[in-house]
RNA sequence: CGCGGGAUGGAGCAGUCCGGUAGCUCGUCAGGCUCAUAACCUGAAGGUCGUAGGUUCAAAUCCUACUCCCGCAA
């Protein structure tokens, strides 16, 4: 199967979430030696709490792979453990733990990242959701030589996609796709790509998404409030309460120019956003209006509006928030 | 044993506490009306009420176990 019969190097892998599993699964299809996977240890998660191993792991354990899952890289006992292995690199993506400089040096070529973002911009932990946020039309994966600090290492090799209308699951996937490729391109002939610095004038922050974030604002415009439920989409999930029950919205449209009070005559009362004007669940925003198209009530399963509205009613003048 | 909601014709729900003919909105099909329609009128088809037991003259409804879906939390 082999075509290009480029060099087998002898790698270990790091990585924890979903994003990371296509890169695991392409290095080890494209016949690297991958002696050990290093991933978060299980945590408990789920309905019932259960002890759940990451994606990694159990795409590791499905191919037969060493799993290694320390809770820190700091102890010099898992250093030496790590510089054992002999590696020529250490590929990263989206492990979660910081390298100290011990791990670092270790392999030949160093520590290798995969990042979901077109660095300098959106050094961090949520780059595909804060380019969302912030209304980027484009973004893409960098892959760079990791070095002490977060994100900030020499870049190797970049690529380009549009956001265009995708959910930040449909982004993540996409680019974990294409990081994959981009990695084990990378690897075949590393000196066809020498590194470039980054700049760190340019650089920007993707702090961690909170739960609260994804709570929806309607007093933004409503293209923004769009944007917040595709980079929340889909978790943790765009969401509004009223009457005290919670909703997600999974996806919805702009409305078209609806009548906003605040710029017509003087006495008209001002609609709130989050006011709901019609038995659509058409709801104003800061400026303009969306209609939900696929929405959630806690504890039913996601539906299209038509289905929803047939069986819950939130009428026209609700405040939702 | 983390907390909680749910499973009822194709879709979304009511009915469950207080057992006794399976109901609503919509969809589908047929007919009518109409220049016409996702409109309106009339009619029809379509359900082992998640599964398995139990109680009872009688269970969607009460009891027991189980399966699946989902929200919170992590």
């Amino acid at each position: 199967m082999t075509t290009l019969s480029p060099e087998k190097l002898r790698l270990a892998f790091m990585g924890t979430p979903d994003f990371a599993v296509p890169a695991l699964r392409a290095l080890h299809a494209a016949g690297h030696e991958i002696v050990a996977v290093y991933s978060q240890p299980p945590r408990r998660a789920g309905r019932g709490k259960k002890l759940t191993p990451s994606p990694v792991q159990q795409a590791a354990e499905e191919l037969g792979l060493t799993v290694r899952v320390p809770t820190s890289l700091k102890d010099e006992e898992t250093q030496a453990e790590f510089a054992a292995l002999d590696l020529d690199a250490a590929i990263v993506a989206a492990y979660g733990l910081i390298l100290p400089q011990a791990i670092l040096d270790a392999p030949r070529m160093g520590c290798l990242n995969i990042h979901g973002s077109l660095l300098p911009r959106w050094r961090g932990a949520a780059p595909v959701q804060r380019a969302i946020l912030a209304g980027d039309e484009q973004t893409g994966i960098t892959i760079m030589q990791m070095e002490r600090g977060l994100d900030t290492g020499p870049m190797l090799l970049k690529s380009t996609t549009e956001v265009g209308t995708k959910t930040a699951g449909e982004l993540t996937d996409e680019l974990a796709q294409t990081g994959a490729e981009m990695m084990v391109q990378y690897l075949a002939i590393p000196r066809d790509h020498p590194p470039e610095i980054q700049d760190d004038a340019m650089a920007t922050y993707a702090k961690k998404i909170t739960k609260e974030e994804a709570r929806i604002d309607f007093a933004q415009p409503a293209e923004q409030v769009v944007r917040q439920i595709r980079a929340f989409n889909p978790v943790p999930g765009a969401f509004f309460e009223y009457d005290g029950e919670r909703y997600r919205i999974h996806s919805a449209i702009i409305h078209g120019a609806p009548p906003h009070p605040r710029d017509s005559e003087d006495i008209s009362p001002d609609v709130e956003p989050g006011t709901v004007i019609n038995d659509k669940l058409t709801i104003i925003c800061g400026t303009g209006a969306i209609t939900p198209a696929l929405i959630q009530k806690a504890g039913k399963p996601k539906m299209a509006l038509a289905d929803f509205l047939r069986g819950t009613t939130i009428p026209e003048g609700a405040k939702l928030g």
